[in-house]
DNA sequence: TCAATAACTGACTAGTAGTCATTAAATATA
DNA sequence: TATATTTAATGACTACTAGTCAGTTATTGA
């Protein structure tokens, strides 16, 4: 008797659907802004329902995170093992960045707002593992192509791998979110005028720069 | 007749207390949960009379912030005069950063959690354009930084000094910004072992590597 | 068919940002 | 000094939203 595994499908699938619904919601009306009912209404079921699947607010919007930063992930993975050499794949990280965000402005503008701040989810939750996992793989993913830049004799060796790669993830996403966030601002503008394009480009530049041997 | 004179001063007396009341509020309880109730009792006042001074939570939020951007810009403006050359002056300014977060934790945070996000307040209010200036400031300095180290022929000359300091300032606050974050989680340490002091001197380093001439 | 279980609902509670009519205090004026 | 006027402060109130839970409906298994 199958209907155990059909119902457990069902309510993963109800799971899903509610992300997506909130993905709508949260994306277009601004993380801050948009309610558990409007997200409740996209979905097409009470909000006491939403709560029967997530704990809070805060934990539905660690779902979506968590789907951004595996989507992330899997660009950076695919674009990774097209690159022969260490400087070269960790060069196409950043034009992935880019492409990222103007593939998923959703999932770019909540990791700007998230990433570096943390959830108030409790840590043991499974939403939050998942969140942790899918940067942990990120990072595990960069580790791997410094310790074969290492390998290789492209990249200095006095530092450790891991470490090495959470510093180059901290300074790209840092940068991007920097910058992304004042090139609206017109105070900025007359600052420095660049687009996201070309300061991304100067920023791994450096960074390759910093640590090749 | 100085009464107004004097008048203007107690108002803006009034405000400062209303700021270090807040300080004591945000900086225990937590930026998201306090409330302006609670700042309000903090300084003795009525919640009504905290509008009078600041438009909304978001301003308040703002005025701690470029007070803490103030000073933060003040110790970098500080211990760069007291450094010799553009590389040992930028190396120094890691340095302020991790004094910065040691001596104003609450600050620190705030920083961490709003560098990186655009604040909802009006660009032309005054406190919008007080955080704007601090950070400007900051990064002016950078700048001037900059370019006498491509005067004195220590830091490469092909790309913009301003563009620059947007990059150094990013790659600094993103390093600091993930790594103290991730040194309270578990998961992240099984990743990498560091403290902070140590990711931040591997960061300058790297940094600098990736501008000098 | 019917009892048991699971899924869902929406009115309700609690708590907070922000408002505004009213009160109190300070100052200017006669 | 007495009174009018302006300024500062108050706190009860509104509007809104996260999260709950007793009650309802649908599904399943006997």
């Amino acid at each position: 008797m199958g209907t155990a595994e059909r119902k457990q499908r069902e309510k993963e699938q109800r799971r899903q659907d509610i992300i997506l619904a909130a993905e709508k919601v949260f994306f277009s009306k601004g993380i801050q802004t948009a309610t558990v009912d409007e997200v409740a209404e996209a979905a097409e079921l009470s909000k006491g329902t939403i709560y029967l699947y997530f704990k809070d607010r805060e934990e539905i919007i660690a779902a979506l995170f968590s789907r951004g930063m595996a989507l992330l992930r899997d660009m950076m993975v695919e674009a990774a093992s097209k690159c022969k050499g260490s400087i070269k794949k960790i060069r196409a990280l950043g034009k992935v960045y880019l492409d990222f965000a103007k593939r998923h402005p959703g999932h770019f503008a909540l990791m700007l707002e998230k990433e570096l701040h943390r959830f108030d989810v409790d840590e043991n939750r499974p939403e939050a593992i998942a969140c942790i996992q899918a940067g942990l793989q990120l990072l595990t993913m960069l580790k791997m192509i410094l310790i074969e830049g290492i390998q290789e004799g492209a990249i200095r060796k006095d530092v450790d791998p891991a470490q090495l790669a959470l510093i180059i993830w901290g300074e790209l996403h840092g940068v991007i979110a920097i910058a992304s966030q004042e090139e609206h601002c017109e105070y900025f503008q007359q600052f420095c005028k660049f687009d996201l394009e070309s300061i991304v480009t100067v920023t791994i530049k450096a960074i390759i720069g910093g640590i090749k041997k």
